[in-house]
DNA sequence: TGTAAAGTATCCCGTAGCGGAAGGGTCAAC
DNA sequence: GTTGACCCTTCCGCTACGGGATACTTTACA
């Protein structure tokens, strides 16, 4: 294939393309003797790979770093990239209901605080070098963490209700209907606020009994609920897993 | 406030406000006599709209040229930022759709034609252009303003109207055009906000039945609805599973 | 088989939106 | 009255291309 169709393909321009053969980003396959560049399909999986990294802020030097690094693992890469994806949508949703509240006090009908005013803001700004920086090349797990910290009033309550229906039940066994209809609502209340992955979900669940911080909290709640909630979160997992 | 000050607030750098200041975007209300840069209230607020806009891909010089307008609207330049942000949120959930079909393509358990690659990036590169070049100058304002209540209109909206929709229609079979025409509404919609599998649909679809919370809130526009919804719902997820 | 249109190539210059360092005033505190 | 945190104004640099200009190739079709 030649420039224009992986062009119109992929949704850049041909110039675009000429960028990433010059800086050594995107070569093609093949070059014919009049100087035309053929792109296999494996470079159109390289392109697509790029703009996902291109999405997700990151520079191109690095995206180049990245990818030529023999250790790259092209799965691991997509799904590390799915959850940045995720996050990112998170942020966006910041900047929504940011505006969705600027809107209402526009109008008078409620106040805002200045400090209230940039919530989503500021992640949006270097995106890569807080997160990435350093995960590409280590295995950091304690992400889950901040999501939990940055709530507001309303989601701290709904938070308390579901974890005191979750006490009251946690008697039956993890994997009843009751137990997993009460950890789907948990499930879907983290995708509310934060967007996570059957995976990621499991994850925090071993942190529920791995980590004390945690079990603490939520033995607050009732005793032997970490552990009857992380149970419940595996089970789920392991059946919702796309 | 100072440079230094609203910097921190809106988690821009001091360069950043020296910059606008320089181009002439956001000039601060006043100047001390050693040349200090004191920021008002209403110029935090502008702040805010500039970094909307930002958010959205526009222009410095567009940016400036818009809010420079005497016609300009806060409110209205609100609203339709946040439709904007909305389109951007859906834009955004097609490259997560992507991307969740390559890591499935990746692991081999589907095959993914070259133009199902690209699917949710091409938006990405001008996106004012196609909606906004015009619509910002001065006049036919309103006319929009109908077509985003309709259309793409506030979260909550939509979802009582559908939920009304639903309603309505409850009597028929589930598995019914009609019936199976508006749940992928539902779907869809879901899909805006948060990205839902056949199978996640179909969870919360149990959900509507199993969880009284659910059930009671469905319940409310019209009885039965929650049920209607639940198995039209599953017989849907049945139908969608790729 | 000839020719125009469409596609491609390589230069090369320009731009947006700052980052960052240099060199130098200012202000509040102790 | 000096120290340290903050502020100012240049000025140079960088990224990721856009957009010509100019010249060669390929394809379509008459």
């Amino acid at each position: 294939m030649k420039v224009k169709e992986i062009a119109e393909l992929a949704g850049v321009s041909v110039r675009t393309l000429h960028h990433y053969d010059e800086i050594g980003l995107l070569v093609p396959d093949e070059v014919t003797e009049a100087g035309y560049r053929i792109y296999s399909d494996k470079n159109l999986d390289t392109l697509q790979q790029i703009l996902f990294f291109k999405e997700l802020g990151f520079p191109l030097e690095k995206i180049k770093e990245i990818m030529h690094n023999p250790s790259f693992d092209r799965q691991q890469a997509l799904i590390r990239q799915r959850d940045m994806l995720y996050r990112k949508r998170s942020q966006l949703n910041e900047v929504i209901r940011t505006i969705e509240k600027t809107i209402q006090e526009s109008k008078g009908e409620r106040k805002m605080p200045n400090r209230d005013k940039f919530t989503g803001f500021d992640f949006s700004h270097n995106p890569y070098e807080e997160e990435a920086r350093e995960r590409w090349g280590d295995e950091a797990v304690d992400e889950s963490e901040e999501k939990v910290k940055n709530m507001n009033g309303y989601d701290q309550e709904k938070f308390n209700e579901i974890f005191r229906e979750l006490a009251r039940i946690r008697g039956v066994s993890p994997e009843s209907d009751t137990a997993q209809d009460k950890i789907g609502i948990w499930y879907h209340y983290l995708n509310e606020v934060g967007n996570y992955s059957p995976q990621a979900f499991e994850g925090l669940g071993h942190m529920y009994v791995n980590d004390e911080r945690f079990t603490e909290n939520i033995d607050q709640f009732g005793e032997g609920l970490a552990a009857f909630m992380s149970q419940a979160m595996s089970i789920y997992a392991e059946r919702n897993k796309s």
